[in-house]
DNA sequence: TCTGGGGTCCTAGGACCC
DNA sequence: TCTGGGGTCCTAGGACCC
């Protein structure tokens, strides 16, 4: 066994990924400052020749088109970008089944013991992998090879782009010492305020911190986990199968411009409700409760969670019960900027239980109804047939695109009306 | 830096049960 | 009818991540 590697991690973390795949896509954005997010007004995701011309994520693309007239600004295109992801998932995968897909642009990889399997060194084995990703892809990638996931995200970010550091048990200490505690992974927040508070403003400051001293502060098992990590042992655990049932769906939107309509306000989430409910529906799952929240335009969050008797993925069901609670979130004359819900306690449809009122057996005929929107929305486009309530949002966003008569209106089937507001 | 959209994990505290 | 102590399950909410 490799002393410097008990455990060998690998994390692999795509260079600016978004503005990469848009140049992957288009050659003629080759070579140029690419920006996407351009429908949401502000920077997500930025070439490096954007980069280079001082611009930053977040930044107003009304600022960015004075600084950088010739910048290139796209709308993102997520669906692209997980064709991309998972490819670079599937190359990574014929090296070994222990991968962790963390992110779009991110993986972790085990490949403890492929030293001695392929007659190779850890390195040159990291080396082949990510030469065979860019190859393929065509996008650079900083990658980090550690002894566990804390220190190879380290590692990866140490030296972009493209880069490859590897840190071995003996050489930490020389990666801790110029860190801030604010880049460490987990202490991004308050959290890495609070140690700098407390004279760990490095990385390594907080390593060589004894035990006693975490114990006496109240630190909790996230602040452990990481200090273990950073003194070199292996405690976080690869998520490996990001595939199956997942424990909560949400989804929110931001509207542009912000209204006070409690009408639209309402559809906007009946949008909501649809988009979660059908990611549900596809997962084999099913909400055990709900919460939905309006954001106002300070940024203040007001929400209700329901429990609910029977589980449902049906956005009817879900619509009935936030209408007789929308008011606790809504006050009139209030500037609301975004909504969302999220479909909480999710279980499989195959897990069942029985309950007094046969509910089951009345929600289990709705089903029905719902496979046949969900194959209609395969075929022809998503949100083809919708709810009544979510009418307003849609047909305000058609307008807004200066779309004035879809095709999609003559396959379009409105569901009964749940809601009070239409 | 005035701020997308979608997640996960941890912890405190309540409900309920011997 | 009252009391104590201990355990498990569940949820809300906070913090953090990309």
């Amino acid at each position: 066994m490799n002393a410097n590697f008990p455990r060998a991690i690998v994390h692999f973390d795509g260079d600016a990924f978004f503005a990469s795949v848009e140049q992957m896509m288009n050659y003629k954005l080759r070579g140029k400052p690419v920006i996407t997010g351009g429908e949401r007004g502000a920077a997500t995701s930025l070439s490096y020749e954007a980069k280079k011309r001082g611009i930053h994520r977040g930044m107003r693309m009304s600022e960015i088109r004075i600084r950088c007239p010739e910048a290139v600004i796209v709308t993102s295109d997520y669906r692209s970008y997980g064709i991309y992801a998972h490819r670079m998932y599937s190359i990574v995968r014929t090296y070994t089944e222990k991968i962790e897909e963390y992110s779009i642009d991110e993986c972790f990889a085990d490949i403890t013991g492929l030293d001695e399997k392929m007659g190779m060194p850890y390195e040159e084995i990291v080396m082949k992998i990510k030469d065979e990703l860019e190859d393929s892809l065509g996008i650079t990638f900083g990658v980090g090879l550690a002894p566990n996931k804390t220190l190879a995200k380290i590692a990866s970010k140490a030296n972009k782009p493209a880069g490859f550091t590897v840190i071995p048990l003996e050489k930490i200490k020389d990666f801790l010492e110029p860190l801030s505690i604010h880049s460490v992974w987990g202490l991004g927040g308050a959290s890495g305020q609070h140690l700098a508070k407390l004279g760990a403003d490095t990385a390594y400051l907080f390593a060589q911190k004894p035990d006693i001293w975490l114990t006496e502060h109240h630190f909790g098992k996230a602040y452990r986990d990481v200090w273990l990590e950073l003194n070199g042992h292996f405690i976080k655990k690869l998520t490996l199968e990001s595939l199956g049932p997942t424990d909560s769906i949400m989804s929110t939107r931001t509207f542009t411009p912000p209204s006070v309509s409690r009408s639209y306000i309402f559809s906007q989430l009946s949008k909501n409700v649809e988009r979660a409910c059908e990611k549900a529906r596809n997962h084999n799952q099913k909400a055990r409760g709900i919460s939905f929240f309006l954001k106002t335009q300070e940024f203040t969050y007001h929400a209700v969670s329901i429990e609910l008797t029977v589980p449902t993925a049906d956005p009817t069901q879900v619509m009935g019960f936030i209408d007789k609670r929308f008011d606790e979130v809504y006050a009139e004359g209030v500037l609301y900027r975004a909504s969302g819900v999220t479909l909480r306690g999710l279980i499989s449809n195959e897990s069942h239980m029985l309950d007094l009122f046969g509910e089951i057996q009345e929600l289990a005929s709705k089903g029905r109804s719902f496979q046949v929107v969900d194959t209609v929305n395969k075929k022809y486009g998503r949100q083809t047939m919708f709810l009544g309530s979510s009418l307003q949002a849609l047909t305000t966003k058609k307008l807004s695109k200066g779309v004035k008569s879809s095709p999609i209106q003559k396959k379009t089937m409105i569901l009964p009306c749940l809601g009070t507001v239409y």
